[in-house]
Parts: C-alpha cells; sequence; structure tokens
DNA sequence: CGTTAAATGTCGTCA
DNA sequence: TGACGACGTTTAACG
C-alpha cells in the first residue's frame, strides 16, 4: 500500500500527481478553491469556495462542500476523468455518455492532494433489508396470517413480479406486497396492480362478486402505514400486517 | 484557509488531530486500513480494507472505498463525530438519534489525514429541474395543447397538490402532472389518485358518463413513458404531452 | 415532528 | 441496453 501526499502544490504539479495516480488506479482526494460546472441530464454552475475533490479509479468524481451527505457535484462510476493545466490552472474534466455528461473543475488553488491504492474487501455484509422479510415470512408463514401457504416468490405477473405469491386458509389466492419500512400510498397502488393483474390473469369472470368474498386478495406487510396508505388499503379491500424486517429485539 | 495534513501518523496523533479538527469545524478527510460497522434502521459490517473517511463540521460522515458513487457506510448531517483510541488503536464513532444509529470506524493504520476549514460558495445554481418544465409550460400552455388554459399550480387536493391544474378548450378540468424524465408507472398512478380526487370533489356525478367525455381529465407531461406506463394511461383514458424541461437545442 | 414527492437520485437484476 | 423496483435512499417543502 502506497500514499502519495502532497501539500499546497503548484497547478503543474498536481497535473503531475493526478496523471502518476490515475495510471497506478489510485482513489485521489483533492483540497482547493474551485468552482465547478456541470451539463448533462440537467446543468448546473457552482461559484469559488474551497471543496473537496474526490476521483475514483472506477470512474467515479465526487465533489463535496463542509454541508451535506450529498456531494454537491458528481459524477457517476464509468465515467473518464482527464486533467489539464489551462491558463496556469489546473482543470479536471469527468466525462460520460449515455447520457452524455460532463463535469469541470476549475482549481484556483490546490492546497492539498492525496492518492491511495486501495486493496482490501469491498463486500458489505448488509441485513435487515426487504429480502430479510421474505426470508423471515418464508421461514415462518402464519407471521402473515394463520393457514398462509405460500406457493412462489417473484411470481410474475402482467404489471410485473409479485414479492410473494400464495394462498389463504380457504385457498383463496394471496399476493404479498414486502415493505421494510413504513410505506405510504404508492405501495398501495403497486399492490393494487399485482392483484388486478392475477385477477384478469385467473379470469374475469372471478372478480369480487357484490357481498362476496375478493376473488384474489391483497396484503400488505410492512411496519406501519400512513394515514392515507391505509385509506386505499380500506378502499380496496386490502389487509395490511405490521411486522419489522427483523424480529424485534 | 488553512490545511492540516499529516502523513502515516500515529493513532494517538490522529486522535489529537481529528478532535482540533473537529474543534475548528473542519472538512476532514482520512487514508486509511480500517474496518467498518454500522448499527441503525439496518446494520452491517465491512472487513479490513483501505478506504477513505470524510468527515463534515455538519455531522455527515462518508466511508468511501475505490468504487462506487455511494458511499460504502455513511451517517447524514446531524451526527456527532467522536474519535478515540482504545488498545492503541483509533477509533471514530458517529452517532446521531431518530433513528437511533451508530457508525463505528475502527483503523488498523491511518495513511493519510487531511483538514480544511472551508470559505466560499455552497448555493448551486441548477436548471433543468421540474420547475423549469413548469415555467415552460405556464409561459407558453399552447405546449400542453392548443386551448389549454393554467388555472393553479400546486393546487391542494385531498390526494396531496396537483402540479397544474387548468381547463381545456372545452372548459374541462383538467390536471396536469409534470416529470422532468422518462417515466413509469407510478407517474400514472399519481395522476390517477389526483384525478380521482378532483372528481369527487366536483361531484361523483359528473363522473364519466358511458361513451361522453370525462368530467376531469389527466395529461402527463415528460420526455416519455415507458410501455407499461403508457398501458395505464391508456387504461384511465390520461393523455400523454412529450415535452422536455429545457427545449431541445 | 410526520407526510409527501423530487432527484443529474444510485444501484442491482432481469429480460 | 432498457425497464423496473429497492434503498440504511437523501433532500426539500409543507402541515
Amino acid at each position: 500500500m502506497t500514499v502519495t501526499s502532497v501539500h499546497d502544490p503548484s497547478h503543474r504539479e498536481t497535473l503531475w500527481e493526478l496523471e502518476d495516480a490515475f495510471e497506478r488506479g489510485d482513489l485521489v482526494s483533492v483540497f482547493g478553491r474551485c468552482t465547478v460546472s456541470y451539463e448533462g441530464r440537467a446543468a448546473s454552475d457552482l461559484g469559488p469556495g474551497d471543496r473537496l475533490l474526490v476521483l475514483k479509479p472506477d470512474g467515479a468524481a465526487l465533489v463535496h462542500t463542509d454541508e451535506g451527505r450529498q456531494p454537491v457535484n458528481w459524477q457517476p462510476p464509468g465515467s473518464e476523468h482527464r486533467a489539464a493545466v489551462r491558463d496556469g490552472r489546473l482543470r479536471v474534466v469527468s466525462t460520460r455518455s449515455n447520457p452524455d455528461e460532463t463535469l469541470t473543475v476549475r482549481f484556483a488553488d490546490v492546497h492539498q492532494l492525496s492518492a491511495m491504492g486501495v486493496t482490501g474487501g469491498r463486500d458489505l455484509d448488509l441485513h435487515g433489508s426487504e429480502e430479510d422479510l421474505r426470508t423471515r415470512i418464508l421461514e415462518r408463514p402464519a407471521l402473515v396470517e394463520e393457514g398462509f401457504e405460500p406457493r412462489e416468490t417473484e411470481r410474475p405477473s402482467s404489471a410485473g413480479p409479485m414479492d410473494i405469491f400464495g394462498v389463504d386458509a380457504e385457498e383463496t389466492p394471496v399476493v404479498v406486497e414486502l415493505k421494510r419500512r413504513r410505506v405510504g400510498p404508492d405501495a398501495v397502488g403497486q399492490l393494487a396492480r399485482y392483484v388486478r393483474a392475477l385477477e384478469e390473469e385467473l379470469g374475469a369472470d372471478a372478480a369480487t362478486d357484490t357481498g362476496g368474498s375478493p376473488a384474489v386478495r391483497g396484503i400488505l406487510v410492512a411496519p406501519s402505514v400512513t394515514a392515507r396508505a391505509a385509506e386505499r388499503l380500506a378502499d380496496r379491500g386490502f389487509d395490511h400486517v405490521a411486522l419489522e424486517p427483523t424480529p424485534a429485539e
């Protein structure tokens, strides 16, 4: 592991270090005073100020100010970084295509440059996602409802794949939509599309009869729902089951 | 503007520099070999590897590997950073509440630390957003349709505020939903909710008559729509108007 | 605070 | 490559 570090370098010196770092595939961070402009899906301009520019060997570029989780400007992985000195000023340009986008960072001053060859793990072990919720339910279907029997996950339909397809104790088809956290109205709409698609598939004649039980049931599994989502659930005759992706401690 | 920079510092030396930097409100970047663990809405663990840790004075923390636009782990603004040396090893912990979340970075080695007091502009001038699209239409309503007349923007309804409310040449109420880019089925659902809410508001009796024209029209303005979104638009009897947020060059 | 919808969302997966 | 939905989404606006 090698780290390059230069303090208050000249623009031309920074250029050399950047070119070397690109060559080596280093992860680069540059502190400096700069302006930033972007043109692509949208367009933006950012006046002079001190920022942190991060350049990654996979093509990602990030411009960070002293605030926010999000970079003020960026370029996604797959972009190409180039550096040059024009009129004695360092300029870093990152471009990509599809869509065509360009990020330009013009430095007035470079305060600090570091570059590091990165080794070691990149694989994050993350738990508590929607997949954990699915696993939990498949292991213990009664968490959804007594007598619920999962038949298929990611079952295809004309409205896309539904999270879990199964039947209830009465053998009525059930579409289960999973959300790892509190949901709004959009999730109900998603569930409704799956239910409708399945009803059509099973035959329009099987549609809800007046006063009868529905041909296809919809169950939304989520820790909780907003008031508006609850309304829409009631409208559609869907059920909500309160369940966390991981068991409460 | 002052930049602090130390190369291959000891863990204890890093601790001092970090505490000073927190005190000054500096933007900090640390290159080093570390493990990362997170616990909060979800939980994750990341094995040993070289990473870039960015600590911001507003409480944001970012852990970046050599890949991806997104940090592999992070903490949002408003968190609190603390640093300590335990068993001779530097440990940086960032915590926040509501929800309770903790990010812990344990360093095996610190390669480089830089800290900078940030001054200068943070205000980004961004154009090409949905607001530009709204402005464009309000200036030239015929872009939506000949005879379209906007009456209100952000008009409230029981389903939330609609982007543009107006009437067509026949004085039929029109709900316009704006999207700055190609849209999927979710946008049609959003438009449908607004149209239904407005129909209910204007009186259920005004609902679509058999073969008659609808009581309330829905128009989706977006550069383009996916196939499934087009289906749903047709189902609902809504129109699509192809329009970019900024005029084509 | 909670709710809602936008975003240069980003990122994976699958056809 | 485009479409689709999850994400520890983040972020801003509004009640």
